[in-house]
Formats: C-alpha cells, sequence, structure tokens
DNA sequence: ATATTTGTTAACCGAATGGTTAAACCATAT
DNA sequence: ATATGGTTTAACCATTCGGTTAACAAATAT
C-alpha cells in the first residue's frame, strides 16, 4: 500500500493550510499558496479535501480541537479554584507562544460565522461550564470568594488571558513599547493575572 | 458647484464601505459590494478613492478616530482613578452597541498589518499612556492602591472591557446561553467589571 | 448661449482564483 | 511482465475581481 506516502501528504497539506489560514483567514487564503508551502501540485489539494471551504473546516476544527482542552482547565479541571485559576493562567501563555494565531483565527472566524459553533458543539470535549459553576457556588457558599456569577467570573478569566494576544499590536502601540518589552509584560502577566482575579473575588 | 452632490456621494461610499469593511475584513470585502450598498456604480468608488486599498484606509483612519476617544477616556480624563475605571467601563459598552464591529475590526486589520499602527500614531489624539502612569503611580505612592504596573492596570481594563464583544460568538457558546441573556450579562458588566477592577487593587 | 469642468455610467480588460481534466506515475497484487 | 489502484502533475477552464475607458449628464463659469 502506498498509505504512508498519501498520509503523509494528507497531513502536509493540512499543515500547511494551518499555517496560511491562521495567518491570513479564510478570505485572505489561497490555494496556491498552501499548495506551495506544502510542496505539492494544487490539485493535489482538491484531491484531498474537495474545495477551499472543506480544507478550511477541517483546519477550523482541528484548531479547535487543541483549544479546547486549555479552556477545559478553567472548566473541567477538578483542583481547587485558585489553584485553578492560576495553572491556567500559567499554562496558557505557554500554550499560546506555541500557536500564536490559533485563537484569534478562532474568534476571528466564528465572528464571520458565528452557527459555525453549533458544528462544534457536537463533538464531543465540547467545554461546558457546568462544573465550573457549582465550584463557584460552592465557594461563595463557604465564604471563600464574594458573590459573583459564575459567567461573569469565566468571561474575566477568559478576557484578561486572551485578549493581550489578540490585540497585542493596539497595546504595543497604546502603551508606547516595543515587541521585546511587551513580551516581558505578558510574561510577568503568568503570575499578575492569577494574582489580580484571586483579589478581586477572595474575601 | 456640484458640491453638495459629491459630498453626499462621498460621504455615502465612506458610510457603505464603512459597513462592508468592518464586516467582511478588507480581504472579505468587495468593491461591488460596496457600490451597490452605496447605490452608485463601481467605477466611481475609483473616482473618489482610487483603489480598494485607499478606499480601506479611508475607513479605517475614520473608524480609529471614532475609537481613539474612547481609549483617551481611561488615558487622558482627568477624574479620580476609580471614577475613571467606572466612567470608562460604563460608557464603553454604550459606544460598542453602536459600533459594534469597530473594535475587532480595528485589532483584526492591526494583526494583519501591524505597520498600519505606525500611520494612525502620527496623528494628533492618539492616545498616550504618560498621564495615566503618572496617575497610577500617584495612587500607589498615597496607599490607595496596591503596587501594580500601569501597564498591566490598562490592559487589564481594556481586557476587561474588548473582549466580551470580540469573542462573543465564542462565549455565548461555551456559557451556554442565548444571544438575550448574553446581552442581559453584558449589561451587568457596566457595573460589575469596574467594581472587579477596584476590587482587584484596591487596598 | 456656450464652453468648461465635475460627476456618473455602461461596457470592457487583464490578472488572479477556485476548481477540473486527462494523462502520467508508481507501488503493489496477480 | 502486466494489470490495477491510488497518487501526482501540467494544462486548462469559467468566473470573479479590481481597475480603466470613453462617452454621457449635469452643473458652473464666461
Amino acid at each position: 500500500m502506498a498509505k504512508e506516502k498519501s498520509d503523509n501528504t494528507e497531513i502536509e497539506i493540512l499543515n500547511a493550510a494551518k499555517e496560511i489560514f491562521q495567518q491570513k483567514g479564510m478570505d485572505g487564503a489561497r490555494m496556491q499558496e498552501i499548495a506551495d508551502k506544502a510542496k505539492i501540485n494544487k490539485a493535489l489539494l482538491h484531491y484531498y479535501y474537495r474545495s477551499k471551504q472543506l480544507l478550511f473546516e477541517a483546519v477550523f476544527k482541528s484548531a479547535f480541537a487543541l483549544l479546547a482542552p486549555q479552556l477545559n482547565k478553567v472548566l473541567n479541571d477538578d483542583s481547587d479554584l485558585f489553584d485553578k485559576i492560576r495553572k491556567f493562567t500559567d499554562s496558557y501563555i505557554s500554550f499560546v507562544i506555541k500557536h500564536p494565531y490559533l485563537p484569534n483565527f478562532v474568534i476571528q472566524e466564528l465572528n464571520k460565522n458565528p452557527e459555525f459553533i453549533q458544528k462544534l458543539r457536537l463533538q464531543e470535549n465540547f467545554p461546558s461550564i457546568t462544573t465550573f459553576k457549582l465550584q463557584v457556588s460552592d465557594a461563595i457558599e463557604k465564604k471563600i470568594i464574594i458573590p459573583i456569577q459564575a459567567e461573569q467570573l469565566f468571561i474575566n478569566i477568559m478576557s484578561l488571558n486572551v485578549f493581550p494576544f489578540i490585540a497585542e499590536p493596539l497595546l504595543t502601540a497604546l502603551i508606547n513599547v516595543d515587541k521585546k518589552k511587551y513580551n516581558e509584560i505578558i510574561q510577568n502577566r503568568k503570575i499578575d493575572v492569577a494574582n489580580f482575579i484571586i483579589n478581586a473575588i477572595k474575601i
């Protein structure tokens, strides 16, 4: 069987497509450019993925499959609430350094195509907030944290961790630092953000 | 002079272009679609703005000109620090409701074109963090707030206010609410976010 | 009244783009 | 060795897209 060769090609294509789509988005990406990056003929893209749309969806699902476990660190990890916040904040930054374009890509394409999320919802492993809500209620009852809606807390955690990467070009300009200094600031956030959140909610 | 008529057309074009560009981005927008929305012939777009790129830049600058005063509410308003945080948080939500696609548009296009920010920097009215830094230092000295880098605080304020709009499709799915419920949550944030921030930094 | 400038349009153009086709290639089974 | 099946390519196709042209319309100046 020629399985090995074809498997490789299929993966090469997906990797090339990931890079191009995540950097340029669905509209900005060119099939030819993906083919070039994968070092194959453009017709092969269609042989394996039929259309730009289907190739894009494969990339998108694959991207979300990487992101979901990260989100589950906040939502479904069973450690203590404060620990969880610290762990997530710390690990998310490492994650984004590995996949710099990924979160922005997911958010951006979801904005252009909001109904797309329905397809993801059906997948197993789609993050659910249920456990997190119980945990927050519990911490409020036990007077560990002030009363706060779990949804609001979750949004805050996400905002503080994700936004600085998405808005990097704007923020570097506004706070008037170069990319190097901005990265230092981001590094500091590994600890600072968790403390900021915990400070805001602890009694 | 045919000034009135031409003025109208030029503004019609810009408004149509704003809508299309902000919803679909530079790559997704079509000149024909902009012409249709402005109810004019496609050649007129080029008559007034010469190229798609220049039309886009006009839209982008105009969008940023709307956003800048909002940012200056945090950075250069001379009210008390806590007041400022409350005022910004409250007013930013109203702003985004009026211009739902704007912040995302600016951030997104800056990501695809980071050098673009240089052009904006030269414009007067470009927000500067200098005053805000002094204010934060002052508040720390006076033991009103805990020690925190002004840059970090600014990033936090921006994150908590801007991100929930940018990531709306993702967040509604993750916290499992419909659009109506999500808007209620956003409305609550007008007060909640300011309190969250102040709680996190006050002594 | 008429010439001149400004605004507007229909028709057109060339390049780029997503997608297709038909032939070649190549590993394996017979 | 050769037939078979999947794999890969060069060439091609139809359409879309940004942009141009040339002619027409309308306003203004003389």
